[in-house]
RNA sequence: GGGGACGUGGUGUAGCGGUUAGCAUAUCGGCCUGUCAAGCCGGAGGUCGCGGGUUCAAAUCCCGUCGUCCCCGCCA
């Protein structure tokens, strides 16, 4: 080993040894006679003094180091002289007094500081296209970590409880069911093209039809769908599967691991244990949302049959129309400025909302109970009998100071609007405490919706996902009514992983195939494989995934799951240190027998 | 496919119709033996992403384009 030491072990009890460390420059103080070095390696960083006195020549090597040199250095512990201790530093209690040193490595001047302490952020182009210069500096070194130690912890508490950790393919067969594939062209099967797995779904169903009854993976997942904070082309997972087991048994393992992850590895508490249960229709109906952030209140209130036939047009129309008239209650919202009220409705219409109603209560009630022109502030109040006021009031649980929000529309385009503006609100009021860990499962989700564009049923989970076993019955006739006997674990409002217990019969699965509108003919080209593996004896089972990146994302504080990926792709795929995604040979193409139909128009 | 924001020395930014394009930091040189965002002095470095247009005059206004970020759609 080029070191004898880390440059975050050495402390007072080493002084007097000699030892040799090697790592990068962090910072050089250079005070002309004496220079500190600040050397840094994955494990800390250690002071280095040289002085001028004792090592003239040690100190010509100094004086020409630069930021992110690679040195080794040797030299002897010594205490620091009494008042000069650094308790910023695990090692500031002690400095290595240099002997000699020699420099590895010599390094050019990095786009972006790496030592600074402070946050002054880099544009994120230049970060991605260094990015091994960014992983070098704190924060990101501390994701990784923080990654490596869930996924550890994650693989140690199931290999504990019996599960086999096994890998399935990364070339798999191409499915048309849900995410757009990548597919990969194949040279000895000209024409035809593996799929990337958008999870190994398939696979590990079949291996529990092999027998295993405890797999998991920690798998790459690969979607060919467009790129947010928390969606990357790339991806990883906990993939886990069982045998006969009910959802209650996956959910009961997936929380006793999250809540030891959590106690071991965050300093963050965890909002409420047994996680609460919603159903998804709950879920909706309070929060608008079916992976509500449930850190804050802030529920949402359904007035529509209240207003079904009040004189107010937007209101009237939105219910005659099947709409719902929902709101929220803004804390102290009512002196807000019209430009701040302007800003939320501002807010809400990518969502398609076209406005917001608003009605602020400036005073209390008179002595009937009811709030008079004089006690509101509100452009709709006018249109609306006291009556309807007044139970608008109570709905929102509203009091005086606050402002009540309401939106009129389709429930589809109602409650997601609600849902955003209920977040920007929690966010405004501060009412997100960001110490908290608030998991909730939510269940009872729909197992099919309507897809308007295909004129079809599609599975909002998979199409292996079973229905409850009282829907099955009503499969054909009511399928919009059939619930799945799936399950979501949400964490402050993001969905760190979905799964369900799966069919393991071949007839259900076939009549779910049916209901989905494939025809015999595709089920058998597409999934006949398993309809086949049902028949050979498939225990029941079912099992759950877990996004990595999203669960690392919410413990380490990054806004976005790049935060916590070593490599990870811009918004439009591309790997800006790679340059990738790139043309390549014609040689290469003419093999896999693939003609680029018009030249690439990417620039060069 | 759509909407929005941003793009000025290496980095972070100010300037938003006429400025020798300012500041901070990094960088380079000098001085300096107790610093830890070291300090002090001095220097170099940008033509404002790219292309076109408007104007007597464009970093500044307009159009297009490229790139990054956020969002809608999409993501079983």
């Amino acid at each position: 080993m080029l070191k004898t030491h880390t440059c975050g072990e050495l402390r007072a009890s080493d002084t007097g040894k000699t030892v040799t460390l090697a790592g990068w420059v962090n910072r050089r103080r250079d005070h002309g006679g004496l220079i500190f070095l600040d050397l840094r390696d994955r494990f800390g960083i250690t002071q280095i003094t040289v002085n001028a006195e004792d090592r003239p020549d040690a100190l010509a090597v100094a004086s020409q180091l630069r930021s992110e040199y690679v040195v080794q250095i040797t030299g002897t512990v010594q205490k620091r002289p009494p008042g000069f201790e650094n308790l910023e530093l695990a090692t500031g209690e002690i400095e290595v007094i240099a002997v000699n040193l020699e420099i590895l490595s010599e390094a050019r001047t990095p786009p972006f500081v790496i030592s600074g302490t402070q946050s002054d952020d880099v544009d994120e182009s230049v970060r991605l296209k260094y990015r091994y210069l960014d992983l070098r500096r704190p924060k990101l070194a501390r994701n990784l970590r923080l990654r490596h130690e869930i996924v550890r912890f994650i693989r140690s508490f199931l290999y504990d409880r019996a599960f086999l950790e096994i890998e399935t393919p990364i070339l798999l067969k191409s499915t048309p069911e849900g995410a757009r594939d990548f597919i990969v062209p194949s040279r000895m099967h000209p024409g035809h093209f593996y799929a990337l797995p958008q999870s190994p779904q398939q696979m590990k169903q079949l291996l529990m039809i092999a027998g295993i009854e405890r797999y998991f993976q920690i798998a790459r997942c690969f979607r060919d769908e467009d790129l947010r904070a928390d969606r990357q082309p790339e991806f990883t997972q906990l993939d886990l599967e069982m045998s006969f087991v009910e959802a209650a048994d996956v959910m009961a393992l997936i929380e006793e691991m999250l809540i030891k992850l959590s106690a071991t590895l965050s300093d963050k508490r965890i909002q409420q244990t047994p996680f609460p249960v919603m159903s998804y229709a709950d879920a909706l109906a309070k929060y608008g949302i079916d992976r509500p952030d449930i850190r804050f209140g802030l529920e949402l209130f359904d007035v529509t049959e209240l207003v079904r036939g009040s004189g107010f047009g937007v209101f009237e129309n939105a219910a005659a129309a099947g709409g719902v008239i929902k709101g929220l209650c803004y804390p102290n919202g009512a002196s807000l400025s019209r430009k701040d009220i302007d800003g939320l409705i501002e807010y809400v219409k990518p969502y398609g909302a076209k406005g917001l109603a608003w009605i602020g209560i400036t005073a209390g009630p008179d002595a009937s109970g009811r709030y008079p022109a004089e006690s509101l502030r509100s452009p709709i109040a006018k249109f609306l009998s006291l009556q309807e006021i007044d139970g608008i009031v109570r709905a929102s649980g509203a009091g005086e100071g606050d402002l009540i929000l309401l939106v009129a529309d389709d429930a589809d385009v109602t409650n997601p609007a609600l849902a955003n503006l209920r977040l920007e609100i929690g966010q405004r009021a501060d009412l997100i405490d960001p110490h908290l860990l608030a998991f909730c499962w939510v269940i009872d989700f729909p197992l099919l919706e309507y897809d308007g564009q295909e004129d079809r049923w599609v599975a909002i989970h998979h199409p292996f996902t079973s229905a409850r076993d009282e829907d099955w019955s009503i499969l054909e006739e009511r399928p919009g009514d059939v619930k799945a006997k799936a399950y979501d674990v949400v964490l402050n409002g993001w969905e760190i992983g979905g799964g369900s217990i799966r069919i393991h019969r071949s007839g259900q699965q076939m009549r779910m195939f049916q209901q989905l509108g494939l025809s015999e003919s595709e089920v058998d080209e597409q999934f006949g494989h398993m309809l086949e593996a049902f028949q050979y004896g498939a225990p029941p089972h079912g099992g759950i995934a877990l996004g990595i990146e999203r669960l690392v994302a919410l413990y380490a504080d990054a806004q976005s799951i790049r935060e916590v990926m070593a490599f990870p792709k811009t918004a439009t795929g591309a790997d800006l240190l790679l340059d990738a995604p790139s043309p390549v040979e014609d040689r290469q193409l003419a093999e896999l027998r693939i003609a680029v139909r018009e030249q690439p128009t990417r620039a060069a």
